[in-house]
Order: structure tokens, then C-alpha cells, then sequence
DNA sequence: TCTACAGTCTACAGCAACTGTAGACACAAG
DNA sequence: CTTGTGTCTACAGTTGCTGTAGACTGTAGA
């Protein structure tokens, strides 16, 4: 086998190369060979590992979850249950997102629709922005839909 | 019309205090007046432009654009259709993590009900998670569905 | 061989949108 | 008067990267 420059392993995985630099920085992937000159060399395995690890973030495992997943893999004769249970906690976690997106979808949906190019003043997608009633009434379970990360940590 | 404290503001609109004082600091509320001692007081008019700016987090539009209808707000004689043109956009945005998400689902449900409880060494969760021949395949299109807020600055 | 130019290196700052901490002062109830 | 909660400022920390600066390395064409 041999080995590739950072580049390399990038364009292969798709992952950027700063990126890559930062998984072995936060220790998610092992520190590689290097070459005389002292650029990082991989091989093989660290492209495996890479893209275990781009999918898993893909499906919007945590890091923290993804660095769990791999210790898993190291012990090969553990209970297989560890596992699944993370991936059906991160299931939960979005159909939770899928739920209030549709909800958001709706309501801008709405907001649109009504619109019917007056101006600002009487604006319909701005009143029902400010209409604190329907806003106030729930208890916040819109947010954190887009800004925050899954935290499946535990 | 009587003032509130902080706290006060922050129940009623369910938005913490040390995030009311960090939209503050950001110019996204107005410096309130301050009782003699310095506490902050606030009046109907914030509690409205908070829940405002809540509901429009709420649904997902950034803090740049929550500041950009705001200073549209205070220009009623302008075109609506600007507004409105923010409005499409985020639901195009929400739209697209719903379809995302969905291809999430589908394959952690595929993931999960593949799991039969063996070792580890034969899971296959994990094994789809390093199969990077379907990982690879595509363009990355699943990132971003949970880590980054919208950007729709522009 | 010289010269571009792209690739790589380290170290650190910056991003969004908050959240948490420390240490000090304010205020209301018992 | 004490106790406990609320508030103040200022700043560091969070997640998961991304961007920058300035130096070195490797490679391809003239």
C-alpha cells in the first residue's frame, strides 16, 4: 500500500484538508507518518476511518458521539445494543427536527401566501412575526432547530 | 404603562435574561433605561420587539437577517416585496433541510431495524457507517442539516 | 537549472449564537 | 438582620469547524 499527502486523502473523502488537520487535533483521528520533510502521510486505514467518520457527522452524529462509535469498534466482542441504541436516540432526534421544520414550513407557508405586496406598514409576514400570542403561547419548542448540533452525548 | 426588570422580560417572553443582555450588546435591542441602582427596565415596546425577534429565530431566519426586518419596520412606506423575498427564501432553506433530513431518516431507520443485537464486530450500524463506497458516492449533500444556522444574509 | 505556483506546515484568530463563570452589588421576605 | 434570589459587568467557553499569516516543500514548464 502506499501513501498519500494530505491533499490526497482529501480530495479522497471529501473532507478538507483544515478539517482533517482539526479531527487530529481533537484526537478523532490517530497522528499519521510523516515524510522527511514532515508532511503528514496516510494510509489506507485513515481513509476508512475517515469516512466513517464524515458519514457518521453526516447523519449528524456529535463528535462526541463519533469518537464514542470508534472506541466501540476497537472492542469487537461487546454487546451490539451500545450501538444501536445511538442511532435510535439519534433517529429520535430527527424526527424532533423533522416534526418542527414542518411546522416552521407551515407557518412560512402561510406568511407568503398572505403576503400580497402593500407595503411594509400593513405587511403581513412582519405582523404575524410580532404577533407575540401565538408566539408566547407555546413553550419555545420551535427553536434550536437549525442553530445547535444533536447532543447525544450521554 | 409600569417597567420590568430583566427577569421579569425574560418569563414573559421565554427568552433567558443573559440572552436578552447578549442581543443588547449586539444592537438588536435598544439600551433600556436603568433604575437608579442600574438595573435595566423595560417597557411594552420591548416585550414586543423581543417576542418579535424570538418568533423570527424561532423560525430559523439569523440574527443579520432579524435585523435587517427590523430596520425594515421602520420604513412602512417601503415595497413589502422585500420582506416578503426574505420570507421565500427561509422557507426554501427549511425546505431543504426537510429533505435532508428525511434521506437521514430513512437511513438510520434502515440502520436501526438492521440491527439484530450480535457483537459489535458484526453490527451493522457500524458497518454502514463505514461503508464509504455509498458515502463517497455523493457530493456531501447530507452536511450542514444540523450544524449551521441559515445564512441569509444577502 | 531557474522560476512559478500549488501544496503543506504551525499557530492562532474568528465565526454564529449563545452559555457559563466570577465577584460584587441590590432587593424582598422572614 | 440575615438569607436567598436577582442583577450587574466583563470575560472565557461552547461546537465544529474556517480563515489567515508567514514559512517551507514539491513539482512542472521554459
Amino acid at each position: 500500500m502506499r501513501m498519500m499527502t494530505i491533499g490526497k486523502l482529501a480530495s479522497t473523502t471529501g473532507v478538507k484538508v483544515t478539517t482533517i488537520r482539526y479531527y487530529e487535533s481533537i484526537d478523532l483521528l490517530p497522528e499519521p507518518d510523516r515524510s522527511e520533510s514532515g508532511q503528514r502521510l496516510y494510509d489506507q486505514n485513515a481513509v476508512e476511518r475517515l469516512a466513517f467518520i464524515r458519514h457518521a457527522r453526516d447523519l449528524g452524529f456529535s463528535v462526541e458521539t463519533v469518537r464514542e462509535l470508534i472506541s466501540l469498534q476497537v472492542e469487537p466482542d461487546r454487546d451490539c445494543a451500545v450501538v444501536d441504541q445511538i442511532a435510535r436516540r439519534q433517529l429520535g432526534e430527527v424526527r424532533r427536527r423533522l416534526t418542527q421544520l414542518e411546522a416552521l414550513e407551515a407557518e412560512l407557508k402561510r406568511m407568503v401566501s398572505a403576503c400580497e405586496g402593500g407595503r411594509i406598514g400593513t405587511c403581513s409576514v412582519l405582523a404575524s412575526l410580532g404577533d407575540h400570542e401565538t408566539c408566547l403561547a407555546d413553550d419555545h419548542a420551535g427553536a434550536e432547530v437549525f442553530a445547535s448540533p444533536p447532543s447525544l452525548k450521554a
